[in-house]
DNA sequence: CTTAAAATTGAACGAACGTTTAATCAAGCA
DNA sequence: TGCTTGATTAAACGTTCGTTCAATTTTAAG
């Protein structure tokens, strides 16, 4: 009678009410256009319920409570982006000579979220990952611990592979500036907008993410060049 | 009887209730630090009457609503850290010899805002500027707008001055993804402490904040002479 | 001391909140 | 056809929300 569970992969054996799959479908796109634009907090379920043209219970039957749709919002398209990611980043990686570009592993890390935005849905979702992963009380929720870390590991590591001259240190903080920055342009663009006008293109979404992966790759080339320069005219070794 | 407005400048020729004054003061704090933790919908103006020992009616004598009481959490301290930060840029920009250091001003930039960080109360504020700036719905209450906007334009400025050699463009969007790797390290140190644990001391807000200033400078120091260099080779002039 | 304004209180208002319950509907299967 | 089960509904649950009001206390000035 009661699913009251998250049933991330229905492949149960019963073929289960098509109608049912549809309307959870609409509840949570409702649930996650209105989440991205006021939080979980500034949202109330008969909102979403009356957005996805169903009944407020058979919200909370779908999904238990308010805090199980919130996170049903996030499972539904993250094992997607995630595997674009990984299979960009291995591709990447997959390079036999040298080291990656660090270029080509930052694409890899951002391109996904912005190519996410041209379906239907996308651009309220990575504002809405955005939201989450800028709250201070992200760490109590465990979504952003879950489901976004490992992929961040895997990616922390590939940029240290990419950048062998610069301190662990260094790059560190260079993947979290990076993220800053693409967070702030996809979940809040109207303000680069109102003070940069047409200096600033927002409307591509593309270009933006090319212009923060060019902005970061040159500075962290830069960055490594300086120092491999320094090493060589202190040390005088590491000539290769 | 009823205020029912901000009064930003108490200068009437009034006294006012000194215990009022401490009573407001007392319901500013708490609702800096709730709001700042779960922002504007997470928290009920009766936790923060409680937190500020204070009854709820007298919450919502003194700043007329929720949503006043709000904007005066904004207001009580934009005026002093928006002094500093002018003063700041006042005094980089008062170097008659050449340009203005790109890093002096971007330091200038963040610098006053960790440093609130040490006063009480400060760490809360800088997180609830963080968490508005990056609100979506940011526009339409109109606090940025109104109170870090203006400021902002004269960064802008400047930054354009200490970068002569960068395009409007490039000098627009490095100011926004300074911003934004700003305001996720002010919002959210958990998640850098988390991936990147030891790696990254993120205890010393003065530490990160020269951590992000240089990782900026460099980048577009770099990116000037560059492009410098470029236009010197191709086109032979501008050779002071 | 008197008095008027400011500060503060307890109590209540109606509305909106998340959640639950019991009943009904729709479909696949025996 | 009956039966089982998931999907859906209307209605209500008790709670909490922001706001308001009338009354009282506190303060500063005449």
């Amino acid at each position: 009678m009661k699913p009251r569970k998250n049933s991330a992969a229905p492949d149960t054996g019963r073929p289960a009410n098509r109608n049912g799959e549809r309307t959870r479908e609409r509840i949570l796109d409702a649930a996650e256009h209105l989440f991205s634009a006021h939080g979980i907090d500034g949202v109330s379920m008969r909102d979403i319920a009356a957005r996805g043209r169903a009944t407020l219970a058979l919200a909370n039957y779908h999904f238990g409570s308010k805090d199980g749709l919130y996170r049903a919002v996030f499972e539904r398209r993250i094992a997607p982006v995630s595997a674009q990611r990984r299979a960009a980043l291995a591709k990447v990686l997959a390079r036999e000579h040298g080291p990656p570009a660090i270029g080509a592993v930052l694409d890899a890390l951002a391109r996904p979220w912005v190519e996410l935005r041209d379906s239907p849905g996308g651009l309220a979702y990575t504002r809405l990952v955005a939201r989450e992963a800028s709250d201070p009380a992200e760490g109590e929720r465990g979504i952003v611990g879950a489901l976004l870390d490992p992929v961040a590991r895997d990616f922390l590591a590939a940029m240290k592979v990419a950048l062998p001259g610069l301190s662990r240190q260094r790059v560190n903080w260079a993947y979290h500036f990076f993220i800053g920055a693409l967070l702030l342009i996809l979940a809040n663009p109207q303000r680069v907008k109102r003070l940069s006008g047409a200096a600033c293109a927002v409307e591509s979404d593309s270009a933006v993410v090319s212009e923060i992966v060019q902005f970061f790759s040159e500075a962290l080339a830069g960055s490594q060049a300086a120092c491999a320069g320094k090493a060589v005219r202190k040390q005088g070794r590491k000539k290769t």
